[in-house]
DNA sequence: TATTATAATTGGAATCTTTATAAAAATCAA
DNA sequence: TTGATTTTTATAAAGATTCCAATTATAATA
């Protein structure tokens, strides 16, 4: 496994001080977290951290395939530093979003003459703890 | 095929002038518009319409599974009247939103104890079209 | 038909997320 | 160290959505 600054180094992505917590936040962390919450948790340890660093960030790292971005949520985007092909289940009851597996090659996609650039499969729900109560 | 008013109804939806149009509207249209073209596109037949009852309306509609949500957009959120399962592809060059058939039977979802309410499968690429040019 | 209660619509302000811009700070190369 | 470039920061602005109170429309009742 890489540590975080070679793969932004791969992606001749400089590796400034924010730019590595970030990467390291989200590759830790499987809450698909949304530029509020990365700013929040990164606040304590980088006090002068600008909110416009972490859409500046996320944005080179989407484009530079370091990050996906996840559109399941109507207004906040969300964020996920897997970029393997896998699905997106999003409680209604809880909020959460968490992932669940899909073999890529099950997917059915648009026929002739379009190219596909990604895939996003979104499943809402409730989850098996929300199930519960 | 049932006419709007008959659909509202059975939804226990007052059929008011404005969802009417509304539905209309969005049940003849393949271009899954957003509450802004929505807006835009009946201001001239209703000219005291206000983007609040778009909002409120839609929000209806899709509570009650006359419409659907479609967030495959950033930052603006689009609605289409076909319910059923089918996916979406949104070219990268032209911005337009287009179906292609999905059979829900191949689709994966998560495992035991999930309970599923919709599904959205979002393509994302270069159409046909654009990629002549 | 008038009255009343309820529901829907409207307009404006407020909020929230994201983007734009310019200045300050950090980094790199010479 | 100096100068050029990149990154970060702060502030303002834009865009989408929601909140709220007032008005208007609708349905039920007398």
């Amino acid at each position: 496994m890489k540590n975080a600054k070679t793969l932004l180094e791969e992606k001749n992505i400089r590796p400034s001080f924010q730019r590595l917590k970030i990467y390291k936040l989200l590759s830790e962390t499987k809450e698909h977290p949304s530029v509020e919450t990365i700013y929040n948790e990164l606040k304590e340890e980088i006090p002068s951290l600008s909110k416009m660093t972490i859409y500046n960030t996320l944005k080179l790292f989407v484009e530079n395939d370091l990050a996906r971005l996840i559109t399941i949520e109507e207004n906040e985007a969300r964020f996920d530093a897997d970029t393997s092909v896998h699905g997106h289940f999003k409680c209604n009851e809880c909020g959460r979003v968490l992932d669940f597996p899909v073999s890529e090659a099950g997917l059915p996609v648009p026929g002739n003459g379009f190219k596909v650039e990604n895939i996003d499969l979104f499943v809402r729900g409730i989850c098996p703890g929300c199930r519960q109560q």
